[in-house]
Formats: structure tokens, sequence, C-alpha cells
DNA sequence: ACTCTGGCCTATCGATTGATAGGGTAGTCG
DNA sequence: CGACTACCCTATCAATCGATAGGCCAGAGT
């Protein structure tokens, strides 16, 4: 499994590669890192990386996949679940944030390099994870629960405060991811719903689902 | 001037390489965009860039300073004006998203070099805006004015929207950049104002000041 | 007519890139 | 013991990088 904040202790080099590599992709772009860097912050000569993986390029495709893995299973979910659209955005939206806090490996380059042509084939997954974002916002509008206005701009702007999000705190033991991702939520929820005092009782419905599950 | 995007028709060669440098930067990152390349779409060879620019890093730095002037000029303004501080985030919201919707460099790849150490030493303007941005909001809540929660948190989120705002949107005419500048700002201060119902009467507000001035 | 300058060109530099070839060694299994 | 595997090493490759040197040429100034 891809490991957690709290469990980077013992990892093999493989996940020390995949590791390290987020970090100095993060910082200096998947471009903007060699092989060598990152064979160094591993503690190996750069030849070694490849009896890990193929190529430079296998790397990133990898913290890709695992970005995408659990962020579409969220999203599609929430999607397909019946219920209120602004309960299930709230739980998407917070099930999405607390896993980049606590995930691992820092993910802020994942996005950045979707249109980069080598990975072009990464890109539907992600369209389908916008679709599915999307979904959920179109039904709150069309149920009146959210406020009346172009959907695709509270769209956008969520997708923003998640790449945000990604970039600024991933990788970065977060002091409690739990907390910051309802701070987030709530955010969201008081700009888009049509009655903005109830984002405190939809807060306290999902916490007690949470700690009930 | 910085050209608009609705004057490309005639640029000197200097202003077609920041052009086209500002289009393959955000398209490939900072390090992922050859000298050649960019001197291939202006339509020149590779060593003809150099008697525009004594190097890359310098045409970058310059794109830098196109974003950083302006934003930084009206933030402070806003930071520093009195009046409520609803109206004046709003103000500073909607001058900066239209600057980027109007703007014909694409400024998405400044954010992302600001990490590289090349371009350290440009790092110390953007705090200077960030902290302008800051003391708006914090002002905002001290006032009353704003939802009572943590400044940062609303920060971060503002942060988050306009950097999504410049790599989703800049460089491509947008059809009434206006218009998407007041329904992004709208967002925001539905989000963190007290009463999100005064949105309207804000945004009216500022839009006669528009017309007027 | 002569010179100078700006802007472009070709040719080429040293450094760095991702990746390969092949050898050494510790541990495992028969 | 001998073979095999996993893992890392040194040495090196061709390709590409940013940048420099120096020549060509059109247009302006005198």
């Amino acid at each position: 499994m891809t490991p957690t904040v709290t469990q980077t202790g013992t990892l093999s080099t493989r996940e020390r590669i995949l590791l390290e590599a987020s970090r100095l992709f993060a910082r200096n772009g998947y471009r903007g890192t060699s092989t060598r860097e990152i064979a160094a912050a591993v503690g190996i000569r750069q030849p070694s990386l490849f009896h890990h993986f193929p190529s430079k390029q296998t790397i990133m495709a990898e913290l890709i996949d695992i970005d995408h893995a659990e962020a579409t299973r969220v999203a599609k979910r929430e999607a397909a679940a019946s219920g209120s659209p602004a309960v299930r955005l709230y739980r998407y939206l917070v099930a999405d944030i607390s896993f980049i806090c606590r995930c691992a490996y820092d993910l802020s380059s994942v996005e950045s390099v979707l249109n980069d042509s080598d990975f072009g084939d990464k890109r539907q997954r992600h369209n389908e994870l916008q679709g599915a974002r999307l979904a959920i916002i179109e039904e709150g509008i069309d149920s009146g629960e959210f406020v009346k206005s172009d959907p695709l701009i509270a769209h956008k702007v969520i997708t923003w405060i998640l790449r945000g999000d990604i970039v600024d705190t991933a990788g970065e033991p977060q002091a409690d991811a739990d907390d910051f991702a309802h701070q987030l939520a709530s955010f969201v929820l008081r700009a888009v719903l049509a009655d903005p005092d109830r984002v405190d009782e939809i807060r306290a419905g999902v916490e007690l689902e949470m700690n009930q599950g």
C-alpha cells in the first residue's frame, strides 16, 4: 500500500525512490529534477534507479496513479450515491483533502505534468474525476440546495482549491489533517449553499458518520 | 507597456519572444522548455534569442516582474485604503483576475518557478503581495464583517483561486473577462462574509465605481 | 561611397541529461 | 560447494541543453 506520513520509517528502496522523487518533483518540477538528484536523495547511485524503475517517466507515472486511484474512487462513490448533494460534496472534499495531507508522497507535481505529452494517457482518468465532481455540483444546483449560479465556476474553484491544497500542504505532516480538511470543505460549502448557515449542521453530521464508521 | 490579448497583432521580436516563451513555459514548465522551442515558435533560430535577452533566465525573470508589478500595486493600494474590508477585498480580486484574463502573456508558470533557487530574489516581492492580501482579510475578520475563522485558511484559499485562475484562464482570450472576475470575486466573498447576502450589494457598488472611474 | 549598427544566421562549445553495459558481492536455495 | 538472484557499483553512451564566436546583410547616418 501507499505509505502514510506516520510510517516512513522502514521503506523499501523502491518506496524511498517514490518518496524522494515526489518531493524533488514538487520543488523543482518533473523536468527540473534529474535522476542523479533523486538517486542522491535516496542514497544510491544514478544507474541503480533503473533496477527499480525502467525509466524516469515510470516513476512519475506511478505517482500519478497513486494520486488518481484514491481521488477517483471517492469522487465516483459520492457522485453515484443518493441523498443530499451538499452532504456528498462535503464528504468528498473531506476525504480527498485528508488523503492528500496523510499521504507520504508529495503529489504536487501530478497536476502540472498532465499537460505533458509524455503523460497524455493519464488525462482520461483525470477527466473522469472532474466529471464526477461536476455532476455533484450540478445536482446541488438543480435541487435548489446550492445557490443558483454557473456550475462551471464552482467546479473551477473547487478544482483550484484541491490543487492548491496538494501543492502547499502535501508531503509535510499536517498538525491535524482532519480539522484542516473540515475547515476547507466548510469554506467551499459556505460559498455554494443557498443557505450558508447549514454548514455547521452538515459538518456535524459528516463528523458523526466518520466517528461511527 | 505589456500588451493585452486584443493587441497581439504588431509585436516586436522581443515581445513575441516573451509571448511565446510564456505560453511554452505554461504548458511544459520553465525547465521543460528549451530555448530552441521558444525560437522555433517565434520563427527565428535559437542563438538569435540571445540578441534580445542575455539568458533564458532573464526571459522568465521579466515575465515574473510583469505579473508581480500589477498584482502588488493593486494589493498594496487596497490594503492601505480605508473603508469596508469586504469592498476592498472585492475590488482587489476583480482587478487582479481581470488583469490576468486581459494580459497577453500566459503567466501560469510564474508561481511555480518561485520555488526555484534561480529566482529566489523574486520571492520577497511575492511575500509582500501575500502580506497585503492577508492584512485585508484580518481586518475584515476583526471588524466583524467577515465570519470568525482562521484568516490563514481564507488567505490560502484566495491564493489558490488566483493561482488556479492564472493557470487555467491566462493567455487565452476570455469571452467576458470582467464578468468572470466578478463571478469569482463573488464566490470568495460569499464564503467569507458574515452576512453572505451582502455580496450582490457589494458587487453592484464596485461595478458602479468602475463604470464611473 | 563608406561606415556603423541591429538583427539574423551557421557552426560549435562544454556541461548535463536519461539510459545502457558489464562487473562485484552478499544472501539464498539446490 | 556451485548456481542463481537481487542489488549496487563504475564507466560510458548519444542526445540535448544553454550559451558563445564570428560571418552575412539590409538600412540609416555622414
